[in-house]
DNA sequence: TTGGAAAATGCAAGCGCTTACATTGCGTCT
DNA sequence: AGACGCAATGTAAGCGCTTGCATTTTCCAA
């Protein structure tokens, strides 16, 4: 399929000298006379020679690869956060493979086995559920990874992130003090998602700890996508009593909830208050802009890949990072309507 | 920095046969007869055995890997149709590589080089402006490739795309025929974006062929963000003959124009009108909906990856493949206001 | 000028896998 | 019973690269 290319040994050939000499070239230009190393590059420019990963791969046993495995790249939720962790590795010159998982575990592991097959040094993951078996096979592997997008106290693996529940149930609490007492919420698939499950979790404990008076009157779990938000929408407003306050799982969710609102010819915040998560920019783009969780994504993204590297080379031990969260105010949320 | 891992050789040894047929067992099952293929694969699992890829792509020179550069994964314009692309390549047991470009070029070649010294068998590559020298390697290396989002009738490379100038000429006709007269343009940033530039060129053909009396009163070019939307827009604005319409290089740009005209106190569409390009989920998102091109993004994917592969295996021979893009009308775009 | 240390380069042994070719084993036909 | 053919399996030669160690060259101090 491919045809002959320039090997290292063509190179060395052609510029005379060995081909311990090339190799040193490209991996450790200082212990080569300039000299040398100019004409080896010209022949390498001549030839258009580029080193043969897996030749590479097989002697050194390093790739200088990491791979991320997100649930998703339809939607921006994961965009922000991946781009820095790919511009962090960047920097150490350090290529990021990245494939999606569809928010399905199975999915997600066959994928851990493609990327460690393939060589990845180390992993990103989003979240921390997945099967024992997934887990085992990354320790037995020794495969350092980390988990993102979500945090826990405690040993075990690595987490930069956030805590999904704290952050939900402070939401939860803002839409209370803003006097709303029937409120509704629109989750993901908690379904094998933490994340997910965890700030529904979170709603939850806001209300256990409410008002007397206030109450989850429904919670409609969807997939994250506009027309998810929309349609849980939809069903939430039909019932007996439509709840004042909708807290959405995702700012994807609260923007097809916001759509859907309109379409029903429902004032937001007037009428309803919706309320999302993660501050991506669509938040910003819908009408009334969105009251939402800010999440420091790039930076996370940053730490994750520094943290990753120096788990890589040993130059750092397991730990975690956490990040805060912060409530960003804007039109969605307002006071209950009298009712 | 990884530990021993078991190769085919313990594999073999402890299965008691050759590394010959524990090979074939992955490669060929139907060569190995059941019974010893049992055996094989009881003790891969117990060793938890993967292939190692660099020496599998060392020996076979085949990786079941195309790759693809993006110009970037921060916003949703390109997410569809890599997502579709992907489902594709999976179906055929490929392995997807994303790298992103940041819209430059010198950085698109690096990942070109990289993805390619990766042992990657195709690429996917969006749009046709990069250099020649990125053009030679590709041909030198004799690297399937293609063409998308652009679509560029003759020889030359793979088009799997659509054509961008003829769907922006056709929306500017759109917005002319709505009575716009004074129109204004938020490109994206045309140097080496030949989209953009084509989207350009195809609002400029329009207002060539339209009526005389029909001006493009202003170009502004900026990068696909909310933001870059937002400024141009409050820019255009500020000119003392403010545009009716504002023509974007696509609903990210739309989305922030339209965001600024809400915080201008402009009315949209009755005192002035926008429109995208792309259809993204965004667009259904605002308030007004975009009225916008829409471009089939999964069919597009599906498409590319299955010639990309056609031509990897050789089963087919460079040719290009069109898709038309249709306007939807939506809100943002109305009768252009009484003078 | 020369001895010797340090710097530059070469030599060659694998890394884990695939695959062409060789060998073995078994059922079948005469 | 012997010969033959085919299916199953084994043998071993690399694939392109890195790297520990050996060798050569360079350069300086005496």
């Amino acid at each position: 399929m491919r045809h002959a290319l320039p090997t290292l040994e063509d190179v060395a050939r052609r510029a005379g000298v060995s081909t311990a000499t090339v190799s040193r070239c490209f991996n450790a230009p200082e212990r080569v006379v300039a000299n040398t190393r100019d004409r080896v590059m010209r022949v390498v420019q001549e030839l258009g020679y580029t080193p043969h990963f897996g030749g590479r791969a097989l002697a050194s046993n390093r790739t200088n690869t990491v791979g991320a495995i997100i649930p998703t790249m339809e939607n921006a939720i994961f965009a922000r956060g991946v781009q820095a962790f790919q511009e962090g590795l960047a920097e150490e010159g350090v290529t990021l493979l990245v494939a999606s998982s569809g928010y399905n575990p199975e999915q997600e592991f066959e994928q851990i086995r493609t990327l460690i097959g393939r060589g990845a040094d180390g992993l990103l993951l989003i979240g921390e559920a997945r099967s024992r078996e997934a887990y085992d096979f990354l320790e037995r592997r020794r495969i350092p990874y980390i988990i993102t997008w979500n945090y826990r106290a405690g040993d075990g693996p690595s987490f930069v992130g956030f805590d999904n529940r704290q952050a939900a149930r402070r939401m939860t609490e803002k839409v209370l003090h803003y006097g709303h007492r029937n409120l509704a919420a629109i989750a993901g698939i908690t379904s094998g998602n933490d994340r997910a499950a965890d700030r529904l979790a979170g709603v939850h404990d806001a209300l256990a700890k409410g008002p007397q008076d206030a109450r989850l009157s429904a919670v409609h779990e969807s997939p994250y996508s506009l027309e998810g938000g929309a349609e849980a929408f939809a069903e939430l407003m039909r019932r007996a009593d439509p709840p004042t306050a909708v807290v959405c799982g995702n700012d994807v969710l609260a923007a097809g909830a916001n759509m859907q609102a309109r379409a029903l010819g429902l004032h937001v915040p007037q009428q309803v208050s919706i309320t999302g998560f993660d501050d991506i920019d669509l938040a910003l783009a819908v009408q009334p802009q969105l009251t939402t969780v800010h999440v420091p994504h790039r930076r996370m993204g940053h730490a994750a890949a520094n943290l990753l590297l120096d788990l890589c080379s040993g130059k750092a031990v397991r730990h975690s990072i956490q990040f805060e969260t912060v409530i960003v105010e804007r039109g969605s949320l307002a006071k209950a309507p009298e009712s």
